[in-house]
RNA sequence: GCUGCAUUCGUCUAGUGGUCCAGGACAUCAGAUUCUCAGUCUGAGGAUCGAGGGUUCGAAUCCCUCAUGCAGUACCA
C-alpha cells in the first residue's frame, strides 16, 4: 500500500514537472526564426514556412523570431519587409521577437550586422578554414569553359582546384597583403575538407549523407563587404541561440556546407536541429510554385495582393482580398504536407499549435489544390453567424445595402451562405432582392412561359393583393389554394412565378423572396414581366 | 552533366510486415429532397501502392537495381 502510495507519488511529481515544462513555462530551449529575404512578395509557401516554424515554437512554449535576410542589397524591393510583416500579422502569426517586435539578440535585419560577420569571417581566415580569392569573375568563366572543353568536367571551386586558382594558397603573404591594400576586389571562401563523408540528421528526411569532396568552397564573403547567406545565416543562428532550423527544400543541398561551418566555427554542439519542409508545386504540370502560376490558373499565391511590375499594371492577388478568412487560409496551409493522423480536417491555431508535430510531415512536394482551398474557406463561411456575414457582405452589395435594415439583410445572408464560397461572391445569389429583373433568361422563358401563363400570372396578381397579412405563411397558404382550386400545375406557376421575380429559374425559396421584397414589388414584378414577356 | 531528395485514387493524404483484393477528404458522377438553382443527405466510380528483382509463410510497408519527377549546382536568398 504504501509502495503504491510513493509510486503515485512518484509518477505525479514527474508528470507534473512535465506539465509545467509544457504548458506554463517559457522554453528558452526552443527558439526557430522564420528567415525571408525582402526581395518581393511573401508567397504561401513562405508562409507555409512560417506557420510550421510558428507553430513548433508555440506548441514547445518557446520563441518564434522573424529575421529579415537583407545581404543581397542588388535585390532589395522597397516594400517588401512591411510586406512579410503585414502578411504574417494578417494570418495570426505573431513574431515573439525580431523585425518589428525586438528582443534581445538584435539587431534582426542583417545588412544592419555587417561588423558582426566581418570578425567571424575573419576568425575562419585565422583559423585556417578560410582564404582570400582573387579571381574575377571573366577568369573563373575561362576555367569553367577550358575544363569543359578538354576534359569534359564541370568547374567547382574545389580541394581539387583550389590550387590552381589565385587565392591566398597560392599567392606569397606579401602579394596577398599588397592586394588586399588595394582597391582591388577580393572574396572570402570557405576551405572546404577535400574528402570528408557525412552522415547529417533532418528531423523530417532521417538521415542525410554526403561526402565533402562534391561540395565546392562557396563564397563567405562577397566584394562588397557583404557576406553571403550561408555566412551570415550559420552566425546569426547561433548568436541568436536558434534550436531549430526549419526551413524550404531547397535549402536541404546546402545542409552539409551549414554543418561544416558550424564545425570549422567550433560551435558543434551547439549547432540546431534541421527540418527541411517539402515544396508547395503548381496544380497543373510539375516544379514548384511560382509567382505568376496564381492567376493564370485563377487563384491567389500571395497572402495580400502586389504589383508584380513596378508601373502597378500586373497585380497579383492576394488571399486577404479574394475575402479568405485568415483561419481558412492557415488551416488549408497547415494541412498542405502535414497530417494529423487523425480525420479532423478543420483546425483552430489553437488545436494546430497542440497537434502538430515535426514526424508528421510529408516528405514528398504537395500539388497545391485550389478547390480544397475553396472549401475550406466555405466551412468557416458557413461557421460565421448571419450578423457576421453580413457585415463583411454590404461592400459588395453595390451601395444598395440601404434598401433593407440591418435585420433583413441578415436574413437574406442567412438564406444564401450556403451557396457562397466568399462572401465576395454575394451580389450573384442576392442581386434580385435589391433590383428587378430586366431581362429573361431565354431559355427558361422558352421552357417555362407557354400561351395563356401572361393572364395566369395576372390572376394571380388578383390573389396576391389580398394576401394580408403579407407574410411567408399566408402567400403559402393562399397562393397553394388557389393552385388547388384552379387545377393548376405546382411547379409551371411556381416557375413562372420565379420567372418574374427574379429573371431566371433560381435562388431561394420563393415566398421567402417574396416575403422580403414586399407585397408591392411583387405585383410590380409579375406585371412587368407579364408585358414584356409577351406570347 | 554532377549532387541530394522524393514517388499510394485526378488532387491532398492514411498506412511503420498479417486486421489493406488499401481508409478518409476535395473534385467528378448518380439517386433523394415532389417550384428552380445551389445546398444538404445517400450512394457510385476512381490507386495492379512508379517499374523490375529479392528477403519472408506473408510486403504499400524491409533490401537492391532501374525509371521518372523535383531541388541545388551564383560574389541570390
Amino acid at each position: 500500500m504504501i509502495i503504491a502510495k510513493n509510486f503515485f507519488s512518484i509518477i505525479n511529481l514527474k508528470t507534473l514537472i512535465y506539465f509545467c515544462k509544457i504548458f506554463f513555462m517559457k522554453n528558452d530551449n526552443i527558439r526557430v526564426r522564420f528567415a525571408p529575404s525582402p526581395t518581393g512578395p511573401l508567397h504561401i509557401g513562405g508562409v507555409r514556412t512560417a506557420l510550421y516554424n510558428y507553430l513548433f515554437a508555440k506548441q514547445h512554449n518557446g520563441t518564434f523570431i522573424l529575421r529579415i535576410e537583407d545581404t543581397d542589397r542588388t535585390r532589395f524591393v522597397p516594400g517588401a519587409q512591411e510586406y512579410i510583416i503585414e502578411s504574417l500579422r494578417w494570418c495570426g502569426i505573431i513574431p515573439d521577437e525580431g523585425v518589428s517586435a525586438g528582443g534581445d539578440f538584435g539587431p534582426y535585419i542583417q545588412s544592419e550586422r555587417k561588423d558582426i560577420y566581418t570578425q567571424y569571417a575573419q576568425q575562419l581566415l585565422d583559423s585556417g578554414n578560410a582564404y582570400y580569392a582573387f579571381d574575377t569573375a571573366d577568369e573563373l568563366e575561362q576555367m569553367r569553359e577550358a575544363l569543359l572543353k578538354d576534359k569534359h568536367e564541370t568547374f567547382q571551386y574545389d580541394a581539387a582546384h583550389r590550387l590552381s586558382m589565385k587565392n591566398s594558397l597560392t599567392m606569397t603573404a606579401e602579394e596577398v597583403e599588397q592586394w588586399l591594400k588595394s582597391d582591388k576586389p577580393y572574396v572570402i571562401r570557405f576551405k572546404m575538407p577535400a574528402n570528408e563523408q557525412l552522415t547529417i540528421n533532418d528531423m523530417i528526411r532521417g538521415e542525410v549523407h554526403v561526402n565533402t569532396a562534391t561540395l565546392d568552397d562557396k563564397v563567405l564573403f562577397k566584394s562588397d563587404g557583404m557576406p553571403t547567406y550561408h555566412l551570415a545565416n550559420i552566425v546569426d543562428d547561433h548568436l541568436m541561440k536558434i534550436s531549430h532550423v526549419i526551413r524550404g527544400e531547397e535549402w536541404l543541398p546546402s545542409m552539409p556546407l551549414h554543418v561544416m561551418l558550424y564545425k570549422a566555427f567550433g560551435w558543434e554542439s551547439s549547432m540546431p536541429e534541421f527540418a527541411h519542409l517539402p515544396l508547395l508545386l503548381k496544380p497543373d504540370g510539375n516544379g514548384k510554385l511560382s509567382k505568376r502560376d496564381g492567376d493564370r490558373l485563377g487563384f491567389p499565391v500571395f497572402p495580400l495582393r502586389w504589383p508584380l511590375d513596378v508601373n502597378k499594371e500586373e497585380i497579383a492577388s492576394g488571399y486577404r482580398e479574394s475575402c479568405y478568412y485568415p483561419e481558412a487560409f492557415i488551416n488549408m496551409l497547415a494541412l498542405l504536407g502535414w497530417n494529423p493522423g487523425s480525420e479532423q480536417e478543420i483546425f483552430s491555431m489553437q488545436e494546430l499549435i497542440n497537434t502538430f508535430s515535426m514526424e508528421r510531415v510529408g516528405k514528398s512536394g504537395s500539388k497545391f489544390d485550389p478547390e480544397k482551398a475553396k472549401w475550406f474557406n466555405k466551412q468557416y463561411l458557413l461557421k460565421q453567424p448571419d450578423a457576421e456575414i453580413c457585415k463583411e457582405a454590404i461592400p459588395y452589395l453595390h451601395g444598395k445595402e440601404n434598401l433593407y435594415d440591418t435585420k433583413t439583410l441578415e436574413k437574406i445572408c442567412g438564406l444564401i451562405k450556403e451557396r457562397l464560397h466568399f462572401v465576395k461572391e454575394i451580389w450573384e445569389q442576392v442581386h434580385f432582392f435589391f433590383e428587378a429583373p430586366t431581362t429573361y433568361d431565354e431559355k427558361a422563358v422558352h421552357k417555362r412561359w407557354k400561351e395563356g401563363t401572361s393572364s395566369t400570372m395576372n390572376n394571380l396578381i388578383e390573389v396576391i393583393k389580398n394576401i394580408e397579412p403579407y407574410n411567408i405563411n399566408e402567400c403559402d397558404t393562399t397562393i397553394n389554394a388557389w393552385i388547388t382550386s384552379n387545377e393548376l400545375n405546382l411547379g409551371t406557376v411556381f416557375n413562372s412565378l420565379r420567372l418574374c421575380l427574379v429573371g431566371e429559374l433560381k435562388g431561394p425559396h420563393i415566398f421567402d423572396i417574396m416575403d422580403i421584397i414586399g407585397k408591392e414589388e411583387t405585383i410590380r414584378r409579375i406585371e412587368t414581366a407579364a408585358k414584356i414577356i409577351n406570347y
